[in-house]
DNA sequence: GATTTATGTCAGTCATGTTGACTTTTTTCA
DNA sequence: TGAAAAAAGTCAACATGACTGACATAAATC
């Protein structure tokens, strides 16, 4: 073996000081790299659909999350964006202002600011699901029959194992009884 | 079929006025979300790495590029990662000045600076691919026997077509000859 | 010798994240 | 009932990593 392969792949010999010295861990590099272009490729989709609003790809984030979860409270949007209130304030704030969601307080707990998305809101959002949704199709259209089900369990085993739970969950629930719609 | 679940699933009514009119096209919401968590937590991984050298998400991306194609010009480094100039320029400085990466005139053609990761930025580097290996380890450990290629091969077709071929060169290829080593 | 290429740099801006401190409103609970 | 806790919002300052535009330098190419 050579200098140069060592290079390449990390190779077995020496583990990364973190774990008790059993068998050699091997080297994903060619799926950790796979993983990073077609994440880029993938967010990059919505880009087109946001310029035009003046939107970032937090607007994106924030209004399929709302879109997804009618009637959301602001503090689980944090959970699940896992940013600060101050960071999404002002993303908020703007697609408020710009009519793409709307802030009712709780009728239970009045203190909750209740998130929904408007009219708008709903179709910008369909945008953004139709058109990732699209090279998904594409992608699984590609391999074979199965591929669906084994992307869906590889991501899955992806997560935190911790988070799992709440992300099933986020994702399959039925949706949320719809607002007394304004 | 309740105005409910109309939130959840776009539904097939209306097309995203972009395509002609065929087949309703199906929402895979699902799996945008999971690819969404999935990469979160897999790009989290290598921060706490990070952190003790003040360094962010764009050193890990420049080191292990640098790292994987040692010898490797500005330009393609910049094609990479499609980012400008400007935005490599800071980042890598610092990489350069700390030790990680180390620049050198090209021999045929004097104008190039070529990249090679030091010996410290080679340990870093494998550091960084040892903790996302070893989330992708555990991950397609979960899954069945055909996980990993199914993984590639998803992976893959979510890439745009015509940058297919300049990966899978990137991420096959066998590594560049080792520079005269300093 | 003129042009092009590869690289670097100065200056300014923007999007999106962070901390820390503080306020208001409302609910909970001892 | 009154104190504490919770949900949300806001002000200010700052960090990171992008961007544009303009320009400089060295070296290769035609």
């Amino acid at each position: 073996m050579t200098d140069i392969n060592q290079l390449a792949e990390p190779a077995p010999p020496r583990a990364p000081a973190s774990k008790a010295e059993t068998a050699p861990e091997r080297s994903f590099v060619e799926l950790i790299e796979l993983f990073f272009f077609a994440y880029r490729d993938f967010v990059g989709d919505p880009d087109e659909i946001l310029a035009p609003f003046g939107f970032g790809r937090a607007h994106h984030r924030v209004l399929h999350f709302v879109n997804r979860n009618p009637g959301m409270r602001v503090t689980e949007l944090l959970d699940i964006l896992r940013i600060t209130k101050q960071s999404l304030g002002r993303v908020l704030r703007e697609l408020v202002d710009e009519g793409f969601v709307e802030s009712r307080a709780g009728a239970a707990d009045r203190r909750q600011r209740l998130l929904y998305p408007t009219t708008k809101g709903e179709a910008l959002a369909r945008d953004f699901v139709a058109i990732q949704s699209r090279r998904i199709a594409s992608a699984l259209g590609e391999c074979g029959p199965d591929a669906e089900d084994a992307a869906r369990r590889f991501l899955v085993a992806m997560i935190d194992r911790e988070d799992r739970a709440e992300v099933e969950r986020l994702v399959h629930r039925a949706q949320a009884a719809r607002p007394p719609s304004a």
